[in-house]
DNA sequence: CACTCTTATGAAATCGATTTCACACCAAGC
DNA sequence: GCTTGGTGTGAAATCGATTTCATAAGAGTG
């Protein structure tokens, strides 16, 4: 079934059926309506290849993640697909859970793929990726992080300013005895601007964050339970609050803290970071960082539609973050707390 | 950068450039090196259009799920991924938020686009799918769904008796009134399956199952909290137990009955299905059925390789489920429990 | 009415790797 | 010594749609 067969039965030459396929105004509508009865007379469905080949557009974007299985990557991933989607343009996905090596690899493979555009997380990638994509020639952003000093493109936010956010709330409430729960920092640019920020924002009011304080932890529930376990059990006093860098490893405190006879917010503060579903049915619900994973996706996809378009776009998009205060946070049991100014 | 160009720097021709990268063992050694060091030098990375298009192979794979946003699915997807990216097949993603009108269209556009096979979700779909994958030849496999005397492939489990072992669980605790929250049956084969087991399972024991005991509803863990409200709001006596088509409906039905001072399993046991992350942290943690998502997308994976690769592959393949026994069931308070001889 | 301009269509070249077929060479067998 | 067979390589055809270029017909314009 290719396009000859079409044209034959149609009466016109396979450039006609091309043009009547992708140009439909180019061809006079008498002549459309026969092309296309006679395309659904012999089932055609174009050959995708030969397109690609000849037209040097595959149509295709690549979506390179750390993994699935963290519920924002998995939306953001959906939700630039489906926009891309409506664009006739197919996502093809690729994931390195978090080896920047395999990142690089699977980049090539893509983009030999003939993706035309790369969706990638984060802005720490290897200079060789950088290099790939310049020689490539193919319009991608880094997703997940927003920096508009930067020389490539970005769609996101600011992980520091975020982590800061938070981070100051538990001041304001008068917090000053705070340890935190990042997620593994190597090779990560969100979760190593997410703890400079706590830091800074700490440093900003007088209070030092030594790493005896940080505890490093892959994001699961459990290594939640066991980091919190640890920071509870050392030899110093106990924290009034904990940080943590996502919302799976605060259930894993408050799971912890519960455990332990801790009431939260009364004994401790927790606070966590993505705004998952859960947050907000946990007991206590959560105090954390609402993280719009899907307008990130979407907006993604448009720079990317708008770059492959040739349309001038912004280079830098910001997606918007909220605190979002809810009952795991409270002022410290025995301080005279300032009131904290960020609550409504 | 064209395959003539390493065959020039190399003083060979194209074919022997093609050979010596699809089949290195038909080029001799010398000759061999010679070519890779062209390529190396030019940096010449192949065309992946001209390839699929005169070998008639795009290696890649298309994959069809309802959803990214529900966690087993993107486990699967990228389970499968992994299993054929070692093969050197890329994966095309899509979507159809339960849609299968969307299914079909999607499908459409992945075999379109050169998908050599098919991953999809259960085995309802609409007919033209089924024609559509005939018309094109083209291997394609059911996750999520066991049944060896269906004529089309399946890689997954029973979903029928995997929803009957939790509800005879419940029955072998000695509950004879028992609700369920289910997934939106319409268009699901999994969701309509389970409500089926456990109505078969609850007629066995002579127990009805009548439309005003049970609840469809999305999957989210506010809706599970309004199902079971709306459960124990009824004009009847309050059920003993109440069995939830997945995890996140348990999890709402677990905070609003303790919303509503009922104690489980103590005034109800409440029992999910799938064994998400959370299930052994919730309060109590769930009993619920293990579904190894990884297990069928490597399944599926190996499934389609098998046919790629021309050799004889089971039709069906099955992944085993299991009861996982937690604290969220238990007898109910005034009966006399038969002993639970599904219980270790 | 002659001329330019647009519009609709066709013929043929083209994208870049693969694959078939043919050929040359060398080794082994009778 | 001649035939047979295997191996490594090259020439050229091929996959199927797109696109350039050319052409013919029709629409306006002065």
């Amino acid at each position: 079934m290719r396009i000859t067969d079409v044209a034959r039965l149609a009466g016109c030459a396979p450039a006609t059926v091309s043009r009547a396929v992708n140009n439909p105004d180019k061809v006079a509508p008498e002549m459309r309506t026969r092309i296309q009865r006679a395309m659904l007379e012999l089932g055609y469905v174009r050959n995708h290849a030969a397109r690609a080949l000849r037209s040097q557009r595959s149509h295709m974007v690549g979506v390179l993640i750390p993994t699935l299985d963290y519920a924002l990557y998995a939306r953001l991933v959906s939700a630039a697909g489906s926009q891309l989607s409506v664009a006739g343009i197919s996502t093809l996905i690729a994931t390195f859970d978090y080896d920047l090596e395999a990142e690089l690899r699977e980049a090539r493979l893509l983009l030999e793929r003939g993706a035309e555009a790369l969706i990638l997380v984060g802005d720490y990638h290897r200079p060789e990726l950088y290099g790939l994509l310049h020689q490539f020639n193919v319009p991608f952003v880094n997703t997940y992080t927003y920096d508009p000093k930067s020389i490539y493109p970005t769609a996101g936010f600011d992980n520091s300013a975020s982590a800061a956010i938070i981070a100051q709330h538990l001041v304001h409430l008068g917090h000053s005895n705070i340890c935190v729960i990042s997620g593994i920092t190597e090779d990560n640019d969100r979760t190593t601007r997410r703890l400079e920020g706590i830091r800074e924002e700490l440093a900003r009011h007088g209070l030092p964050l030594p790493a005896s304080r940080v505890i490093e932890s892959p994001y699961s529930i459990s290594d939640g339970k066991k980091a919190c376990a640890l920071l509870l059990s050392r030899d110093a006093p106990q924290p009034t609050a904990i940080v943590c860098g996502n919302d799976v490893l605060a259930l894993g405190a408050l799971i912890e803290c519960s455990a332990r006879g801790l009431e939260v917010p009364g004994d401790i503060s927790v606070v966590g970071f993505d705004n998952l579903e859960f947050a907000m049915h946990s007991n206590p619900p959560l105090t954390t960082i609402d993280v719009p994973a899907r307008d990130m996706g979407i907006a993604a996809a448009e720079f990317i539609l708008g770059r492959l378009g040739g349309n001038e776009v912004a280079m830098h998009n910001s997606v918007e973050v909220r605190l979002i205060l809810r009952d795991s946070s409270a002022p410290p049991r025995r301080s005279s707390p300032r009131r904290d100014s960020s609550r409504r």
